[in-house]
Parts: structure tokens; sequence; C-alpha cells
DNA sequence: CACCGCACAAGTGTTGACAATCTTGGCTTC
DNA sequence: GAAGCCAAGATTGTCAACACTTGTGCGGTG
């Protein structure tokens, strides 16, 4: 190998490159860092194998993001959600997908009306065979392709930012019984209006589901399990 | 005055005090720098009397929020936003002030109804008297009094930040002739929902209000001035 | 004359150390 | 014995200097 320049001809990424500040969401979003669990700075640096300067703007990035909250002089804590701020997260993620799947109904073209079809296929049979993590998988791919047919960038990093700062709720809410079964004709109605290219309609349906993820929220909440 | 502690008590102040990032947002709105410049940290350092590592700091907020770009190695820049993603910004506004409009329908007090019509009142006027900019503050007002009656902080956030990335477009946009007498009845339908307390009503008012809004860019945009 | 390579300059990325601040544990005082 | 105060330790805030990357203009070359 005849003189290399310098470094690796580095792949075309964009804006990326920041293995500190997705590690350090990993972490939290994985439970590592429990919520309200204190953030040394220094703890942090050997963990993640990171200078202090790059736990702090990981830390700051994160901050906007909702996942910790800090405090000058204080430090910086995983962020602690109450029930009513889960609710009023998940409302604005209820408006914001409403609006995708608005637009997906006017954008979405054939194949990936088949594509949607699909999904709702394998959720009915998992939903079927009592496959609860099959089906919160194909939840989540349900929600991911509405958006990319959508192509809303602008909701899309906010729906984002809201679901990860849900993601203990979300994990709980799944395993609740008769969850899958009661949400399941919910995602079917979406994805029949998107494929009937009704905007109105998607949106309601949208909506409607949401919502419901919300009551079941509020029953959690009742029970004294948030 | 007997040996006072330290410092001075410290109003209770949250997690404020972050002078340089306000100044530099205050600036970037202001159109002290224009969308696409290039902002070098060590220009802003002079200019805002800080060091850089407060500079650094605050650009990397000021990006969270939407309203810089930094690319690694190569530095900020105010962002540019097309007229697409304009749109995008207010169809994601629309939805989130919406959902506030119709929370403040089931929350607002009387005192509250009361101030609604007030400002109705004062925007009626404003149009009759042909006195645009106060339309436009006024404009703000109700929007702002709909926020508070409705108290929704995740939202409430969420429509700052998009609001703020169109500082500008929304004020080109306040200077169509003709803008102010097509908003006044729509503002004026918002008010009377609300006081009606009946949020699918608010809602919808809102929506068709800053879907106008869009219409609004939209013309502007055919035109070539966006 | 156009093109390629190189070196320099501008600007950003990162580091380690130092200063300011907060917290904790123990001591004094009532 | 309890409350308040003080000092030491721990932790965060800030800085100035250094290392690296990128862009650009100059000179050489086909």
């Amino acid at each position: 190998m005849p003189a290399q320049r310098k470094a690796a001809p580095r792949p075309p990424v964009a804006s990326a490159d920041t293995p500190a500040r997705d590690a350090l969401r990993k972490a939290i979003l994985d439970g590592v860092y429990l919520p309200g669990e204190r953030l040394v700075e220094a703890s942090l640096c050997e963990q993640l194998g990171a200078s202090r300067f790059i736990i702090r703007a990981a830390l700051a990035d994160l901050a906007a993001e909702g996942l910790v909250e800090v405090q000058r002089n204080k430090g910086a804590h995983v962020r602690k959600i109450s029930f009513e701020e889960a609710v009023e997260i998940t409302e604005v993620r209820m408006v914001l997908e409403g609006l995708v799947a608005a637009r997906a109904a006017t954008l979405v073209t054939d194949e990936q009306a088949s594509e949607l079809d699909e999904i709702a296929l394998l959720m009915r049979r998992a939903v079927a065979a009592e496959e609860f993590r099959r089906y919160s998988d194909l939840n989540q791919r349900l929600h991911r392709l509405i958006q990319t047919i959508a192509r809303h960038r602008t909701a899309d990093r906010l729906i984002e930012t809201m679901r990860a700062q849900l993601v203990r709720h979300q994990y709980t809410l799944s395993l609740l019984p008769g969850r899958p079964a009661a949400s399941l004709p919910q995602h079917e109605r979406i994805v029949e209006a998107i494929r009937a290219r009704s905007p109105k309609a998607a949106e309601e349906a949208m909506r409607a589901h949401i919502a419901s993820v919300i009551e079941a929220l509020r029953s959690l909440e009742a029970v004294g399990l948030s």
C-alpha cells in the first residue's frame, strides 16, 4: 500500500460522529441510568472513555432533547418525567403523528400501500399468536413507515424526541394485558385510511389511536404503576 | 446592614443565567446575523464579550433550537430555512396550537374569557384604523394568552421554538396587504369557541387560522418574495 | 493556458489545569 | 440533645493553550 495520506478516507458521514452522546443516550434509554439519578461528569468520563469536554457537550445535547436536566453548579440528572408530563408529551405526539398520517395519505405510493398492508397482516397474526414483543416491534415499524412515507422532517424530529422521553413508559404500556388486542383495530383503521388516500380519515384514525394510548396511560396511573 | 453572608441571596432563578446564549439568539432574531451567514467563534467572542468556551456552548444550544447549524470542523452558520421547511414548521405549529386552543377551551376562567374578548375588540379597532403594527402585536398577545390559559408546557416550548425559526418570514407576512382583514374573523372565531368552552371548535378554528397563514406563505412564495 | 500538488493560514476540536461553587461531616454552642 | 456553623472534599464552571482539519492561493508542470 503506497503512502496513504493520513487518515482513513472517512465515510461520507454528514454531521454524526458523536459517539459519546449516542452512547450516553443509549445508556439512559436502556435504563443504565435511572430517572432522577445524578450524572457526575467525572464518572461518565471513565465509563464512556471520553474527556470531560466531550461529556459536557453530550449532556448539553441530551438536555436539549429533554432526556437530562442540568442545573447550574449542581450538575445533571436523568430527567424524571411526571405523569402529567407524560400525558402532555403523548398529546403532542398525537397531533404530530396525526399530521404525518394525513400527509402520508396524500403521498403514499402503491408499493408503500402494500407494505402497510403487509405490516397490518403481520400484526393481526402476532396478536392471534399472542406474540406481544413481536407486535410491539411491528407497531414501531408501522409508525416509522408512515413517517417515511410522509417525509415531514420537521415533525419527524419532534416525534422522535417525544418518543425518546417516554421509552420507559411506552415499554411498560405494551405489556398491559389486552392492550395489543385493543390497538390492533386502530392500527388497521389507520392503514386503511392511508391506503384509501384520505388525509382526514388518516389523521382521525391516528389521533384516535394515540388518544387510546393516553387512556391506557391514565388507567396505569390510576392503578399506581406509572 | 450587618455582615451579609457571601453573595446576594440570588433571586429564585431556576436554570437561566446564560447571557451569551440569549444575546446571540436575540442578535440572530433581530437580523444582526443574516441567514446563511457564517458565525466565527473568535468574532463572536469579541462582539459578545465572552470566551470561546461560552460561545461554543451557546452555539450548541441554538443549534438544538434550530436557529443555527453546525458542521463538524466547518463551523456554524445561521440556519437558512427553505420554503418547504417554512411550510413544515408552520404545519407543526398549526397542530400544536390547535391542541393548545382545545385545552384552553376546557380550562379558561371567566376572567380570562373577558380578557380574550377584549383583545378581539382591540383587534377589530386596529384593523379598522389600519394600524397593522398594532394588530401584529395583538396577534402575538392573543396567541400567548391562549397558551397561558392552556398551561401545556410541552407544547408551549415547541411552539416557541417553531415560531423563533420563522420570525423573519412571519414579519414579512404581517405586511401582506389585506392580511389583517382576512385573519380578523378567524381570530374572532377562535376567541368565540374558547369562550364557548368548546374544545373541538377551538381547535378547528385555530387550525383554520394557521392553515390560512400557510396559504399566505404559499402565495408569497409564488410571487417570489419568500 | 489549464491542471495538479503543496504549503500556509484560518478556524475548529480537544485537553488539562485552575477557580468558583456546592455538599457533607464534624464540631461548637445553646 | 438539637441546631447552627465551619472547614474540607467533591463537583462543576471557565480559561488559555495546543492539535488537528479544512480551505485557498501560489508555483510548478504537462
